[in-house]
DNA sequence: GGAGCGCTGTACCGTATGTTACGTATTTTA
DNA sequence: TAAAATACGTAACATACGGTACAGCGCTCC
């Protein structure tokens, strides 16, 4: 093994830059300077930056072994992509004094409820929230093999406030006979993480095609269903376990479900009384 | 000052995703669930991950506002390269201008998971991680009225990876009857919350006096539950909004369920390889 | 129920981009 | 100093990328 461990493009680079003639080293050093923006951009944008011309750019990325511009580019969006999913507390981050086998999992699901709310705007509740508390049409929650519970929780918690929340429990011949109760008016809201299900996703398309409004609460990889989905919640689920966690999804649901309260307290529901005196 | 500040394309989508048509409206999400990746990749590649066609993500860019798709790229490899600048500003969710109504939201919920694990020993975890990987026995699992979800969600990851795990559902009166089942080596987990419910409280004492091991998930205020409990977890559930936040017993939930898997694996257990295939 | 509008995808086009061939300059070696 | 080898840029090339015209379709609103 007496390769040397290369797990990034710059260290790629610094390892060969010795052996690299004058004008690719230029190359070498505009990248670095300015990492790696440059290379992000075209071949004629990056030898211009450096000075030297295009050819020059290319010999540059094919000593680095890349077969041609775009697989190095290509490399360059994967490591940034990778950076971006760690948000730098990772590193950052104190050795988690116990050694216990705890620690990295909360870290990990603190930092999965940042990134999801970070890709999740106030417009974008809110607006789901109007959906939820207009009381025109029905409400019904459906959820996979784990993802289920969740959709009973949020159930749960509108039933309180608002008629017309149906949870879809059972087989799947028994929503298949609620699809007849679905209109353009009413909502459906779907839990569906990896390994998406095939049941929703068909029960998804025929409600779709009724007209009935779906939000997705989903992984950032998307369940197929978002392409039906009026509303798409991206949650991120990776931890170190050996399951995936739904507590984004979860922190999610709760926060909806608090958002659609105030909208109805708003709007003077008069079943709101009833729950104060739950309370 | 009619005009919002807006600072990231990302913002930008949220403000208008509303006002977009449905094709438009998939791009937009397929870009904010892995943002800003696929905007730096080719039209074509992220019309096939949207599911759309070409014309239509040039459509959605030019909606944003940009006159055309290398035009919309170079804002985000802008937007990328500031970010990478300062790793310690990152201000992505901006304090939340306006009535801001989910970033308190978000932050006491961090808050209460962060409280909850800074009273739950590594070693409190463990044991009760180890009376559920006890296969001699077996683990029932229930819930209150809100919570019930949270007991369901435990239970369908736990009775894939054990035989013997039961979720007690519907009636009171049916669990009643299971009481017949339980013994001094067997495992009930009850989630109860404010306001405590008497028939959870008379179910555990009962099972309590039939020598079951209970484990409970509670407030910090502590359901009469735990007189009889021998291991109690109290997760912070403080939030504003009408209603309380089991997240934090979510979290906890999720963590042991990382925790059983891992000691079973450790055992060599037979069923853990099933598992694996399902993944 | 019919007319109009808006949205979406297919097919095609022009061009900017990556790529290659070749000639010149520069350095290296005998 | 001469000759050879290497490196670099100019210019021509081909591909694939972004862009556009158009037709089909569904939807909404009379």
């Amino acid at each position: 093994m007496g390769e040397k461990m290369i797990s990034s493009i710059a260290e790629l680079i610094a390892d060969r830059i010795g052996t690299m003639p004058a004008g690719e080293r230029r190359a070498a050093q505009t990248l670095i300077a300015s990492y790696p923006m440059i290379g992000l951009k075209t071949v004629a944008e990056f030898s211009t930056a450096a000075g030297v011309s295009s050819p020059t750019i290319l010999r540059f990325v094919a000593r680095l072994g890349f077969q041609n511009y775009p697989e190095f580019q290509s490399s360059l969006q994967d490591e940034l992509a990778a950076q971006l999913q760690s948000p730098a507390i990772r590193t950052l981050n104190p050795p988690s004094p116990g050694g216990g086998t705890v620690s990295p999992m909360l870290e990990a699901t603190l930092d999965n409820m940042r990134e999801t709310f970070r890709h999740l705007s106030d417009k974008q509740l809110a607006d789901i929230a109007a959906r939820l508390a207009d009381r025109r049409g029905k409400t019904f929650l459906i959820g996979g093999r784990f993802t289920d519970p969740l959709a009973r929780y949020m159930a749960a918690h509108l039933a309180v406030i608002q008629p017309d929340v149906f949870h879809l429990a059972g087989q799947e011949s028994m929503w298949r006979d609620r699809l007849i109760d679905m209109g353009k008016r009413d909502v459906l809201v779907i839990f569906d993480i990896r390994r998406y299900q095939d049941s929703l996703v068909r029960f998804a398309e025929k409600a779709h095609q009724r007209g009935v409004q779906i939000v997705l609460f989903t992984d950032q990889w998307l369940s197929p269903i978002a392409r039906f989905a009026r509303h798409v919640i991206a949650g991120r689920t990776a931890v170190p376990s050996a399951w995936d966690s739904s507590a984004a999804l979860f922190v999610v649901a709760e926060t909806l479900i608090g958002a659609v309260t105030r909208q109805l307290e708003a709007g003077g529901a008069r079943r709101i009384r009833e729950m104060e005196g739950l309370r």
